[in-house]
DNA sequence: ACGCTCAAGTCAATCGATTGACAAAAGGCG
DNA sequence: CGCCTTTTGTCAATCGATTGACTTGAGCGT
């Protein structure tokens, strides 16, 4: 029942101190190759294995990164998980995952654990409400704060945080033109609501865009799930008639738009528009295939995650992707 | 510029030994109730939170728990992970998560981290191809072994870890017996391989049920994709007419068969029947909504994480949960 | 032969928390 | 009053790795 081999256990098999065991193992100067050599040799044959709790108690240093997301079941999370896990992997760095469930307290508690266990920085998509006040220990300048942190997806307000966020007011403004030009009777909005910075200015930017147009628009705020696109569509549909221009959020929400379409013998593309926002792998397979405003999750995922690791110069930064329209056939091409 | 408070900073502000602080904060005995008050009073207002790295290295104990993935963009091992991550929450453990796509060499490097990290234990979907010598370190018995680990979804053979799978023998039974209810001129196996015993049990179930009813099929193994779904369909409706029951490994590889259906004017359902496993989220929203067998993921993965927290007693178990036919609308009824 | 530099190592303190062994004070009991 | 228990704490060692300061011996130039 021999434990773990330890520096001491090979320093005294190789007949050395520990420092240079220490030393010879990350390939520091002050021992010679020829020691260095008999050293790693019977590292390997011993089976070592750093212990990055005792070397991360002594530096101060950790190659952890905490991520922490709101909800893994909305496929777009899981896809800037994706292109953050390979990003992070890509420079060493391990990960230490938080799902929150857009809950403060979650999220707070998360916050703790990523103290505790002395993560080097932290990637965050805040979930709902949240303010600066949670933020708050992040935020100490001068060396205070414990790691530093950046936020992905979603961004906040005076919060003096690096963001990186895909630009929201031009993916509104998008959907609504593209609706616009469709010529429908009616335009409506589903989903979002005032739960973030990216739904409001989502929503912002569509409203900015139709009222230049002098067009009204039947607003629907909602949770972001298939359900919601269902069941709101459908009632639109069964009260307003089929000339109507849908625009979701998220493109889960226009999943569930399309469904009721289906369920209303409506063809998305023909007698309704439905354009959604995301391009989230999925949309290119639905029935019909999604029109969608593409969010550059793999920009925004790599952008975050690399500029976390490289070390924050400076002030920081809010960047912004610019959205793509993703054309499929959901909407109606103009009259 | 100060640093994060530690015990003795507490102590000193207090007026009590380290060791007064430690125990207080952990609610031991050997200090009293006012005492106590005291000392917690004084870490709140300091803000102090706990060194985990400091009390691993003492202790030897860790509430960080490693999860070994293979590929988030399948959907199935998003779900899987969300099981895993809300059991692991509830039992105040923290996730340390490693994708590796199928790569038996990052998945030793994420074996090797978890050891440097001190994880506590291990939950694994074993990538293509792992065999015991790649878990050698994880079996030596008798304490040797670093952290214990539990195998999820894949099973091993011949690895004495516990293992919490679908039973896919009887999975593949079921796909044969439905698919032969449905009378086609053709039955067509689409997916899997010989990479993993979930593949080789489901395909050798749904042999073995076709053998019993002397009926014949054609076998196409290949990649879990929508793309590989989608071609070799489209092959086979070209070459052998539309009367097929097409036998998916996993709902990814049915969603593109559907898409080969539509392409070719075919209807599921009537003309051909398409069956997938897994009921991933997505298969309820498909076009039209896929007949599957349910794997119970949610038992899984709670199952896998609960076995491992509360510290495996005896042999090592292998449990299977029986699979679930889900009827929707792509499998033809019988004759 | 002397002083100097450089290479190759070693020493010992340190990171922060935990815990077995021990100590002092208080209380109980005959 | 003396002895024994509890209660409430403190001491000091320990976990494993890192690193600034120091030592030793060899080599070199003059």
């Amino acid at each position: 029942m021999n434990r773990r081999p330890t520096l001491s256990d090979i320093a005294k098999s190789v007949g050395v101190s520990t420092s240079a065991v220490s030393l010879a193992l990350r390939g520091r100067a002050r021992v010679s190759t020829e020691t260095a050599d008999r050293i790693r040799a019977e590292a390997a044959r011993l089976g070592y294995v750093q212990n990055k709790a005792a070397a991360g108690l002594r530096t101060a240093r950790s190659d952890v990164v905490a991520v922490c997301l709101n909800d893994l079941s909305n496929p777009v999370f899981n896809e800037f998980l994706i292109h953050i896990e390979e990003a992070l992997r890509g420079s060493g760095r391990i990960v230490f995952l938080g799902v929150v469930r857009e809950d403060r307290e979650l999220q707070q508690q998360f916050l703790r654990a990523a103290m505790e266990q002395g993560v080097s920085g932290m990637l965050m998509c805040p979930a709902h409400g949240t303010g600066p006040e949670d933020l708050d220990p992040l935020l100490a300048g001068g060396g205070q704060a414990p790691f530093p942190c950046v936020l992905f997806s979603r961004g906040l307000d005076d919060v003096a945080l690096p963001q990186f966020t895909n630009d929201d007011r031009a993916t509104g403004r998008i959907m609504a033109e593209r609706l616009l030009e469709a010529g429908h009777r009616e335009i409506c909005w589903l989903g979002g609501g005032q739960q973030t910075n990216t739904a409001r200015d989502r929503y912002a930017g569509f409203c900015e865009a139709l009222e230049q147009a002098g067009w009204p628009h039947v607003p629907r705020h909602g949770p972001t799930s298939r359900a919601f696109g269902f069941e709101t569509a459908s009632e639109r549909l069964r009260v307003g008639g089929s000339d109507v221009g849908f625009a979701c959020f998220s493109d889960l929400i226009a999943f569930g738009v399309l469904s009721a379409c289906e369920a209303h013998g409506v063809r998305p593309g023909r007698d309704v528009s439905v354009i959604g926002v995301d391009d989230m792998a999925e949309a290119a397979f639905s029935h019909p295939p999604l029109t969608t405003v593409g969010v550059d999750k793999a920009w925004i995922g790599h952008s975050a995650a690399r500029h976390l690791v490289e070390g924050a110069e400076g002030a920081p930064v809010s960047q912004k992707s610019p959205p793509s329209y993703v054309q499929r056939s959901t909407v109606r091409s103009g009259q």
